[in-house]
RNA sequence: GCUUCCUUAGCUCAGCCGGUUAGAGCAUCUGACUGUUAAUCAGAGGGUCCCUGGUUCGAGCCCAGGAGGGAGCGCCA
């Protein structure tokens, strides 16, 4: 093939290429460069997978002085022999015959490399240089990650006969209960249109009423399920709350899935399965990643994944849990009473020190849980279900859902939600009515629980949370 | 929103009881070195000690207020 032809080809393919002694082009960003007046190696690395490619530099092509902007940071083209490497880190190297600086990088590019005494730039700074992080060993795996969850996702729905539904990021009812939600408007801030007594008038607005960022597609996915039997949404979902954690964001992803016909253990089968299928797709295709997360940040990441994958969760319900609180000898900050909710520190017992695997926690007090949940028989519970997860807490929220057109409606009664807002939601109920369930899964959540990370401000490239919407 | 801790070189951090010219490692720059593996060796440059005010003969250190960040809690996914 002529020179000028030949085209790139990434580095996760040459390092694990056989077909050696032939010509390549690999453009990638310089990790690090070292060597001497004769020979210099430099480290190159394209995203395309964590590890990097060695280019040897021979000093007959390339006096040092020639390499001078290939530096920690900067942007090359390389032209040369894909050879077996006669190093030990690494079976196949390049040996350059023609290198081209792409963008060059000065010495205040903020990722120089670490030493080797191991210190390098701390997670909270690199949220502060959230443009250039993904260059980081941490944030590449992280973000492949990220990816590959989301493709598995996908796959496990497409396999299990459910259809992707687009449900509005835009809303106009405010009455969802999910949360705080943020104002969209395109009406002046200074001065807006005023009715006759003073208020903000809506009907001049955009949509010619007020409206929302959605903090959820469930209402809208159970429309869909009415039609198309098993759906699911993924897409951003936004809380105006003030929530200063390592678990909370203001704008993440969710996956809600929603089936016709399911009963509440129908949902616990589907969400077990369905979890535990995304952490084998994981392990099965994002080896190199994960052992590096594992070896970085946390030694018992592999050990954790692994374990899910191959235990069942257990089950059990609200009331249940809570006599194991209460005849539990540790002593919590807040008490264990029947009908108000668990706290963080009570869900972390169950889950980490009294059954050490996950849990699904069902059938809460109708007080504590959404108005569209299935009442149970004794009219005290309903059908609520919790996937708690070892250090990230609730993983998922579900339910099955009330299908029953008067039960549903005096629960609206009862939790002060405006019908004539949901009046499109009700007349599921009216019209061919059916049981189904569905839950929420966070997708940050999965990610924080898959790569070990810690803070869910890490596990998403640009994280909005309360005072700050950089980048 | 609440509790608590932190903020010193580009990064990661020391800094004693309040006392002379504020330190280290890494990074950067310069030089040496014939295949390195977060190369090695030698040298150099690099500081608004977060900001404002106060106490004191004297403040990186003590006090007050502010800003930013972490951890925990609440709200939840």
């Amino acid at each position: 093939m002529p020179a000028d032809q030949l085209r790139r080809t990434r580095i996760q393919d040459l390092l694990k290429s056989t077909d050696l002694n032939r010509e390549v082009l690999v453009k990638a960003w310089v990790r690090t460069r070292r060597g001497n007046k004769y020979v210099q190696f430099i480290a190159l690395n394209d995203g395309s997978c964590l590890a990097t490619l060695q280019v040897v530099a021979a000093a007959e092509g390339f006096p040092e002085e020639s390499l001078k902007e290939i530096t920690t940071g900067s942007c090359i083209a390389v032209r040369g022999q894909l050879v077996a490497s006669q190093g030990k880190g690494q079976a196949v190297e390049i040996q350059a015959t023609e290198i081209t600086v792409l963008g060059t990088a000065d010495e205040t590019y903020p990722l120089q490399k670490k030493g080797n005494d191991q210190k390098g730039i701390s997670l909270e700074h690199l949220r502060e240089i959230a443009h250039l992080r993904p260059r980081t060993n941490t944030f590449g795996a992280v973000l492949r990650i990220r990816h590959a969850l989301a493709f598995a996702i996908h796959q496990y729905f497409n396999d299990h006969g459910f259809y992707y539904v687009h449900t509005p990021i835009i809303t106009g009812s405010d009455a969802e209960g999910a949360g705080q939600m943020f104002r969209v408007t395109t009406l002046p801030p200074e001065h807006p249109p005023r009715t006759a007594d003073g208020a903000v008038d809506y009907a001049e607005d955009f949509f010619g009423k007020q409206t929302n960022l959605t903090v959820s597609g469930q209402l809208e996915g159970e429309l869909a399920a009415m039609a198309l039997g098993s759906v699911y949404t993924f897409g951003p979902t936004f809380r105006a709350e003030n929530s200063n954690t390592a678990r909370h964001l203001a704008e993440f992803w969710m996956i809600e899935p929603e089936v016709a016909f399911n009963d509440l253990t129908d949902n616990m089968d589907l969400a077990e399965d369905f979890l535990q299928s995304l952490v084998r797709y994981a392990l099965a295709h994002c080896a190199e990643d994960l052992q590096f997360l594992n070896d970085t940040y946390d030694k018992e990441l592999l050990e954790r994944l692994n374990f899910v994958t191959t235990n069942e969760f257990q089950r059990l319900t609200y009331t249940e849990a809570v006599e194991i609180l209460k005849s539990a000898k540790k002593k919590f900050e807040f008490p264990v009473d029947w009908g108000t909710d668990l706290q963080s520190e009570h869900e972390r017992y169950l889950v980490e020190k009294h059954f050490k695997k996950p849990v699904i926690l069902t059938n809460y007090p109708k007080e504590i849980k959404a108005f569209y949940m299935k009442l149970d028989d004794d009219g005290r519970t309903v059908r609520a279900m919790d996937v708690l997860f070892p250090g990230i807490g609730e993983i998922i929220g579900g339910s099955q859902r009330e299908e029953d057109l008067v039960k549903l409606q005096t629960r609206m009664a009862e939790m002060h939600v405006p019908e004539d807002e949901l009046w499109w939601y009700l007349d599921t109920r009216r019209f061919g009515t059916a049981p189904h369930a569905g839950f929420g899964l966070g997708f940050e959540r999965l990610v924080l629980f898959v790569t070990g990370m810690t803070n869910i401000r890490d596990v998403i490239p640009f994280p909005r949370f309360p005072k700050n919407a950089e980048f």
